[in-house]
RNA sequence: GCGAUCGUAGCUCAGUUGGUUAGAGCGCCGGUUUGUGGUACCGGAGGUCGGGGGUUCGAGACCCCUCGGUCGCCCCA
């Protein structure tokens, strides 16, 4: 028989284990538990739509939707779409259940999206993303709450360092077509100056060219308005409101007055967390205000504001994640001492210790594996212990060997769990005494 | 979609102007040690040199195509 040629993965896809997934799962146990913290409940999505969801959103002319996204026939004939974002499926979601009645919703959500782009490192055709909205508000508190938030999840991802906050307002949709108004004019102005792209993007995105990295764009767009000129009244109040309660809760921004987004019906706030330590996958975490997208899908005006951040990107950027150690590996001898192993075990992990058997390969080679998942201790069960219904039990940090009974162990292991808590809290302990010093001597 | 660059063992990489049986370190398995973590020493497995075609007496190396990674552009998290 011809051996068939092994199926490769699909391109941009990754098979995320060992070092990547400890990386992955921390970034999502920190959204998780941070989100609580800002009464953001969870929701779960579909990960596919009828395409119409985000066409009709995003727009057909944007990129994502004329030429990255995976669109498929089912068998019923419907056109369906891989999600390529949250935002467009919640505020599906949020007219269809008539989640009207919950307003102010906050929610929060965590899982892949699909893209058809040329894969880059931090870049994959099936990504993953967390994603925070809140729906019904239209105070600048939400946006301020949202970013306190972000700012956070950084701040505990322990990854703030080398990020900044961006942030800039896009103003009321008056304000907003004014400045876009006056943008055009003067673009058109230096029309044959500018980049064959930017010439492009003067038809079918002008805000775009403002963060153009082509050289000769630059001056160009450096030298166009901003939009504090044409901001109404109540769009400069709102953007106030925003960075006074920013400066309130001690979230550092810069404000980047040339940071735009494309599509029309995003409002006042927009904001982007930035790297320079990812290439060209700089952004970290972005978002803003989407007032008109509702609308789009046919619901009613509702005020709108959320951010995505990407988990790969995130778990790039995170220091050394520390392997959740096992706390006991168990070492049957023999046939009979397996078994003993398996019961051993479910009463270990029913008292709520991690305890992992192993049970092949020569006696060394487990020893040296228990040593090596990090195991407070090993249980060696054999012919002499089954005999005598108790287990050898070795603390492997001290070496010390005794032979005890299950309940005794179990109780042996919370002392042991306990001395190991209480190490960790010295040592914090420590750490802040040490801090504490040197603010002192600053003083 | 455009441009550039790279692809040799599980991983990181050597491999001379084209020349015999393609190497090293780490990791893995085994032995010295039949029920105890480390070190050392010894041994072993593992490669259709990303894939296909071409040039040549001879290709891991040169040419073409293709797949994939990476870096820019576009777009975006």
């Amino acid at each position: 028989m011809a051996k068939i040629q092994t199926p490769q993965a699909v391109r941009g896809t990754q098979d995320i284990f060992g070092e990547d997934q400890e990386r992955f799962q921390h970034v999502v146990e920190t959204f998780e538990r941070v989100r609580r913290l800002y009464g953001f409940k969870g929701v779960q999505m579909p990960v596919f739509e009828p395409t119409a969801v985000f066409a009709r959103s995003l727009g057909e002319t944007t990129d994502v939707v004329s030429k990255e996204m995976y669109s498929f026939e089912d068998r019923g004939g419907d056109s369906l779409t891989l999600r390529p974002e949250f935002t467009a499926g919640i505020s599906r979601a949020y007219l269809t259940n008539g989640w009207q009645q919950h307003v102010p919703l906050k929610l929060s959500t965590h899982g892949p999206l699909f893209r058809y782009e040329r894969p880059q490192k931090g870049r994959y055709r099936q990504f993953h993303q967390l994603d925070a909205e809140i729906i019904g508000v239209s105070e600048a508190a939400a946006d301020v709450e949202l970013l306190c938030f972000a700012d956070q999840l950084l701040k505990e991802l322990g990854i703030s360092d080398g990020v900044t906050l961006q942030l800039n307002t896009l103003g009321d949709a008056e304000s907003r077509d004014a400045w876009r108004d006056a943008l055009v004019e003067h673009f058109q102005a230096h029309k044959a100056d500018l980049s064959k792209d930017s010439q492009d993007r003067l038809e079918r995105n002008p805000l775009r060219i403002l963060d153009s990295k082509e050289r000769q764009d630059r001056p160009i767009a450096d030298s166009a308005p901003d939009i504090d000129a044409y901001l109404s009244t109540e769009a400069k109040e709102f953007f106030t409101q925003v960075t006074e309660g920013l400066d309130a809760c001690g979230v550092s921004w810069t404000r980047n007055s040339r940071l735009v987004r494309g599509l029309d019906y995003y409002r006042h706030t927009a904001f982007e967390f930035v790297t320079d330590r990812l290439g060209a996958q700089g952004t970290v975490l972005a978002g803003g205000r989407y007032d008109g997208l509702i609308e789009s899908l046919g619901g009613p005006v509702t005020p709108a504001v959320g951010w995505a951040a990407g988990i790969e990107r995130l778990g790039m950027l995170l220091a050394d994640v520390p392997a959740k150690p096992m706390e006991l590996a168990i070492l049957p001898m023999g046939e009979t001492a397996s078994a003993k192993a398996l019961a051993v075990a479910s009463e270990l992990r029913g008292s709520q210790f991690s305890a992992e058997i192993f049970g092949s390969g020569k006696f060394k080679k487990r020893m040296a594996r228990a040593n090596q998942v990090g195991a407070l201790a090993a249980i060696i069960i054999g012919e002499d212990e089954m005999a005598s219904g108790k287990v050898q039990f070795k603390n492997l940090a001290t070496g010390e060997q005794t032979e005890l009974d299950v309940a005794a162990v179990i109780e042996k292991m919370w002392d042991l769990r306990f001395s190991e808590d209480l190490d960790s809290f010295d040592a914090d302990l420590t750490d802040l005494e040490q801090e504490v010093a040197q603010l002192g001597e600053a003083d």
